[in-house]
RNA sequence: GCCCGAGUGGUGGAACUGGUAUACACGCACGACUUAAAAUCGUGUCCCUCUGGGAUGUGGGUUCGAUUCCCACCUCGGGCACCA
């Protein structure tokens, strides 16, 4: 009979049901109302600095993945509180950006609003869960007295040099009509809307990042003065961040073009130079031919000296015509042209080599020009494959034997020998011949022998006959330029590097002789089909090589080796003679980085304005003489038209006091200084010629809307008046005809004036339509109230920038005003700063590992120069969330409806039960399934822990205590060092380990009950919280002191060590712990169970490890 | 193609530095309580040809001993991708 030792019938005690809903609410409201985890800056106590990746406020609101990372940084702050830290645990709003404004244009509301609703719901769904941020610091990314802020450190790096105009072509996103950043692109695409992404020219702000390449790429790796990293993240992320600042040490390499137009009369040119960026310049020997990029500036400034013009133009256009995605498919087959009567000069040899345009070079990478080595590169490979282009060997491999008897011994001293290596075809069949060695590694190899000073073909043919006794072979045919082999020579003794050189033979018939004794006693013959080849040729590299060519599969071998046809650098590796050869062609080493600046401004609504005026006066002063061309106008209307902006201007119709001053040479970006003269005064402005279209006649351009709609009817008839009277004679009508009329669009000429700090906040304004304008400019520009304004140089008239900041501005310093977030007059207060920085602990996604953890640290570098923060790296340790999906193992999302709602399981279950059960399921940082029913291990877990309050005796037995005691400790040491380093499964999984030990025993003390609730109060706060105050506590429990553990007491004193024989389990016996190694063996040989297996044995040795097994070695 | 990471019962997973593989939990089966069900509690639960043998993606290697270290391969996940 079993003894019913659970719930004894005369305790009659009033026994409290579990009821999450009712204990949780309370004791929040409790916590809210005292304070209790109001973040205090306490100089006496150490500070923990623990920070979620806020989150973005979408309608959707909160799916049970998101919380995962903020109850772990939960976990770990209460933790920390315990340990008598000052603990800063924030939470705030990444609200601006593109899901925002297209909620809000999807729910026609004013993003605004949408905000501040979905901010509400966000923070109602995280009170729940019960996690203990000190909502006072709260920060939202699109409050002006936050992102005044954002602006100031704008015009910081502004002051800087680091933010500047760029005008170059941009990835644009033709669906979120916005420009992007680098970092913004998936595949070509998108990365929030996988639309493919276009290149558009547009007047950009970028920020100069990659200033800070170098120092973002190093300080991934900086130690602290003891030597240790400082930067505690996770080895993968820092991974990926050095591929994606993609440094690459190389050299700048000059080749002098000449002009050659082949005619026996005309002399060579010079017309400038290409330069290019190398990796490799060790192969500079090995160029044939040389590629521009057909955006390159090069390519077009060379157009006119080349005979092909139309040609080139021809793939340039269709160049600029392909997607972004298709351009850089890399497996799509290179296309290029070349261009005719164009060379270069090889600096290295002076040899004249060819100059091709292609789109597999890039023009925003290195000088967007290579120097081709088709032997020694893939890329450069397909192309002069396809195109003929001369390929020319300069490195050649050098393979060391490894690992058996006659590996290459480094320390010996070795022979160089030139060998001659012979293939040889079966007469009539698809067979190879090859020998089987009977020495050394037994392996098949081709027929090979040193020669000496004989002839190649000779020494082949002799080997053959010697080798194998066939004594006809014919020559068909070298197998390309030799390879080297080292190893070391059993026979020789010594070791040996072999210029392998290969030569394909044919017998002609089977007429053999007999081969010498030695010969015999070394190899067999055999005969081996090509798949047989194949299977034996794993693991000899250069047989694989010759295998390959000899089947017209060979390839461009674009490793290290050593150098031939390379003048004097002959005989030396590529890694050594890479200097060398740099310096001989006067070329300079640099190292470039795949990183580009950071482009920062977006052609929407819902961002930071730029803090930016674009002033014409200032302008004017400024930029004048620069100016290619000036026009006067006369035209009332055609000013006014002007004067507002970006305007289309027919020039030649506009000009007719200078009709022989027309634009056709203008380029785009030139400026043209124009003169305004009305009947009161003259004014002057500046444009710039953005874009440009050839209409056939002038109706054509009236009639273009997209173009010309902005000008005023009036503008229309005074134009149309021009072409019906004196402007236009027949021939220059003719002209026209043929030619086309050239429209440019023109913009104004600014200077980008900053925006004093003292008038920061630029406040975004409230707009009718924020829907983007998809013609490059942001639906700010048509709010003219806001946008004109006073010029705060020169106090002219002005206008306001109207691009704003990306998402990722607010949110790549974020994590400093947390520590100070009232502060008026400072970002952050220096003393305030020191205190809290650097950032303890940050969890969030891996998928910000590219973007906002590059941004953020690029920030914090230049924060850390201007003097606002104290550190050079904003967190310290990293750790990433892996992700939950759905119970169907997808992605959660409304598409799959597959969202869990954290509030429904909150009102099953309860908070604390989510709280264990999201920390228990798995390693943190993977990615995992969500399963409802297996929550319910949690909730069972929990109620078992409160009814084990019933067990609380005072009398308790000494044997229950000191068990339970040692099991507490063991526990302790367990769950202490789990949550440190962020093991929670196996932390809850040891408390749960605890919870059974003491269901097994009688009854335990009110102390130990009270470490077991205190270990689990940082993950289900609430239940704990009720059950310590049950227990009479009158403070908080996350208050109270983090139970400490002696070492000592958290060992068992008795151990299980099993007996292996000849290691195999054959049984085990209890011991004290600490035993003697002589008493294990002696032990061990007693065991019941070994015992048969020692029978007639005779051991020869054993094993001992202390504590756990003994292994006897038997024969 | 290149660079990371991961493959363990029906499921999520555990195993310190090479030393009892499958802790903890879910599920399942049986039992107790109950008129019954749920809940709860208890017992069992890797496989097989079972005095023993075999299993940590596959195949090798090092070792007295390998989930752990080395080599090759397969599968999945993530990142980069014509970066010269």
């Amino acid at each position: 009979m079993k003894k019913a030792i659970k719930t004894p019938k005369k305790t009659v005690k009033k026994v409290t049901v579990y009821d999450p809903a009712k204990i949780e609410k309370k004791w929040q409201k409790k916590w809210t109302s005292s304070k209790l985890y109001k973040t205090t800056e306490n100089k006496k106590k150490e500070k923990f600095y623990a920070l979620d990746m806020f989150p973005y406020p979408s309608g959707e609101g909160l799916h049970v993945g998101h919380p995962k990372g903020y109850i772990a940084t939960d976990v770990i702050s209460r933790f920390q509180r315990m340990n008598g830290k000052s603990v800063l645990h924030p939470m705030g709003f990444d609200a601006f950006g593109l899901p925002a404004e297209n909620y809000a244009l999807k729910t026609k509301t004013n993003p605004a609003d949408a905000v501040k609703k979905n901010v509400a719901y966000f923070k109602k769904q995280l009170e729940i869960i019960g996690l203990d941020y000190d909502w006072s610091r709260e920060v939202n990314t699109t409050d002006p007295k936050y992102y005044k802020w954002t602006q100031w450190i704008f015009l910081q790096l502004l002051k800087k040099g680091l933010a500047y105009e760029s005008y170059e072509p941009i990835n644009w996103c033709p669906s979120c009509k916005t420009g992007l950043a680098n970092e913004d692109i998936e595949d070509g695409r998108c990365e929030r809307c996988s639309t493919l992404v276009e290149k558009k020219p547009l007047r950009q702000w970028v920020l100069r990042i990659t200033d800070y390449a170098e120092r973002l790429l190093n300080d991934l790796d900086l130690k602290d003065s003891s030597g240790k990293t400082l930067l505690d993240w996770p080895e993968s992320i820092k991974e990926l961040q050095r591929n994606w600042i993609g440094r690459s040490e190389g050299a700048l390499v000059k080749f002098p073009i000449i002009n050659d137009q082949g005619s026996s009369n005309s002399s060579e040119k010079k017309l400038g130079e290409v330069e290019v960026f190398t990796t490799r310049p060790d192969t500079l020997f090995g160029v044939t031919y040389v590629v521009l990029a057909p955006e390159s500036h090069l390519t077009s400034e060379l157009l006119a000296s080349i005979q092909n013009k139309e040609e080139v133009e021809g793939y340039i256009t269709r160049a600029k015509q392909e997607t972004e995605i298709q351009r850089t498919d890399a497996t799509k087959e290179k296309t290029g042209v070349q261009l005719k009567s164009v060379f270069v000069v090889n600096p290295a040899n002076q040899e004249k080599v060819s100059v091709w345009i292609s789109d597999y070079v890039l023009a925003d990478y290195g000088t967007g020009a290579v120097m081709a080595v088709p032997a020694h590169d893939d890329r450069d490979w397909d192309f002069a494959k396809k195109y003929g282009l001369p390929i020319k060997t300069v490195i050649t491999p050098l393979f060391t034997r490894a690992g058996e008897e006659d590996a290459w011994r480094p320390n010996e001293p070795e022979i160089k020998r030139p060998v001659v290596v012979c293939l040889v075809k079966h007469w009539s069949e698809d067979k190879y011949l090859f020998l089987r060695k009977k020495i050394v590694d037994k392996a098949t190899v081709a027929i090979a022998g040193g020669i000496d000073g004989e002839d190649l073909i000779e020494a082949g043919k002799r080997e053959i006959r010697e080798e194998s006794g066939y004594k006809n072979a014919k020559f068909i045919k070298h197998l390309g330029d030799p390879v080297y082999y080292r190893f070391y020579s059993v026979v020789g003794k010594q070791n040996r590097i072999s210029d392998l050189k290969p030569l394909l033979f044919q017998l002609i018939n089977d007429e053999r002789e007999e081969i010498s004794k030695e010969e015999n006693e070394q190899h067999d013959s055999v005969w081996l089909s090509p798949n047989e080849i194949d299977e034996y040729l794993k693991g000899r590299p250069f047989n694989e090589i010759f295998w390959n060519r000899l089947n017209g599969k060979d390839q461009p071998y674009i490793h290290n080796g050593i150098l031939i046809n390379s003048e004097k650098s002959n005989g030396k590796d590529s890694e050594s003679a890479k200097k060398e050869i740099v310096e001989f062609v006067r070329g300079k080493l640099v190292t470039k980085y795949k990183l580009r600046d950071w482009v920062f401004s977006r052609q929407r609504y819902w961002g930071e304005p730029m803090p930016i005026v674009h002033c014409q006066n200032c302008a004017l002063k400024e930029y004048k003489n620069q100016a290619k061309i000036t026009l006067n106008f006369y035209f009332k209307e055609i000013w006014e038209a002007l004067k507002d902006g970006t305007k289309t201007v027919e020039t030649r119709a506009l000009n007719p006091d200078e009709p022989n001053r027309y634009f056709g040479n203008l380029a785009l970006g030139d400026i043209i200084h124009c003169t305004f003269k009305t009947k009161k005064a003259t004014e002057e402005l500046l444009f710039r010629i953005k874009s440009k279209k050839i209409y056939k006649t002038f109706q054509e351009l009236f009639d273009d809307k997209s173009t010309i709609n902005k000008l005023s009817r009036k503008t229309y008839k005074s134009v149309i008046e021009l072409e019906k009277s004196y402007a236009f004679t027949p021939d220059y009508v003719e002209r026209i005809k043929k030619n086309g009329l050239i429209a440019w669009e023109i913009e104004p000429v600014t200077i980008a004036v900053p925006v004093p700090e003292k008038d920061l906040p630029v406040i975004l304004p409230k707009v009718k339509s924020y829907e983007p304008t998809g013609t490059g400019e942001s639906p700010l520009a048509a709010i003219t109230k806001w946008v004109n304004t006073k010029c705060p140089s020169c106090k002219g008239k002005a206008k306001r920038e109207t691009n704003t900041m990306p998402q990722w501005a607010g949110s790549s310093w974020y994590y400093l005003r947390y520590e100070d977030p009232k502060n008026k007059k400072q970002l952050v207060n220096p003393k305030t700063e020191k205190y809290w920085s650097s950032v303890d602990l940050y969890v969030g996604g891996a998928e910000h590992a590219t973007r906002h953890l590059i941004y953020a640290r690029f920030w914090h570098k230049f924060l850390y120069d201007t003097g606002v923060v104290s550190t050079v790296e904003p967190f310290k340790k990293l750790q990433h969330v892996g992700l939950v999906m759905g119970e169907d193992g997808r992605k959660m999302s409304k598409r799959f409806g597959n969202i869990i709602n954290p509030d429904e399981v909150v009102k099953t279950y309860g908070a604390d039960s989510l709280r264990v059960y999201e920390m228990f399921m798995g390693p943190f940082d993977q990615q995992i399934a969500w399963n409802t029913p297996s929550m319910v291990g949690s909730r069972r877990f929990i109620e078992r822990v409160w009814k084990l309050k019933e067990k609380i005796a005072k009398n308790i037995s000494d044997s229950d205590l000191k068990n339970i005691d040692r099991i507490v400790h063991k526990t302790t040491k367990k769950v202490t060092d789990d949550i440190e380093t962020m093991r929670f499964n196996t932390a809850i999984s040891s408390l749960m380990i605890l919870v059974n030990e003491i269901e097994k025993s009688l009854s335990i003390t009110k102390g130990q009950y009270e470490i077991l609730l205190q270990l689990l109060a940082p993950f289900a706060p609430h239940a704990t919280e009720e059950l310590w105050a049950q227990l009479g506590n009158k403070k908080s429990i996350h208050i109270s002191k983090w139970p400490e553990y002696n070492a000592s007491l958290a060992v068992d004193n008795e151990v299980t060590i099993m007996v292996q024989v000849n290691s195999k389990i054959r049984g085990s016996f209890m011991a004290e712990t600490n035993i003697s190694k002589e008493d294990m063996e002696k032990k061990a040989q007693e065991v019941p169970e070994v015992k048969k297996w020692l029978e007639n044995k005779k051991i020869v040795k054993i094993i001992v490890v202390p504590n756990r097994l003994v292994n006897l070695v038997v024969v």
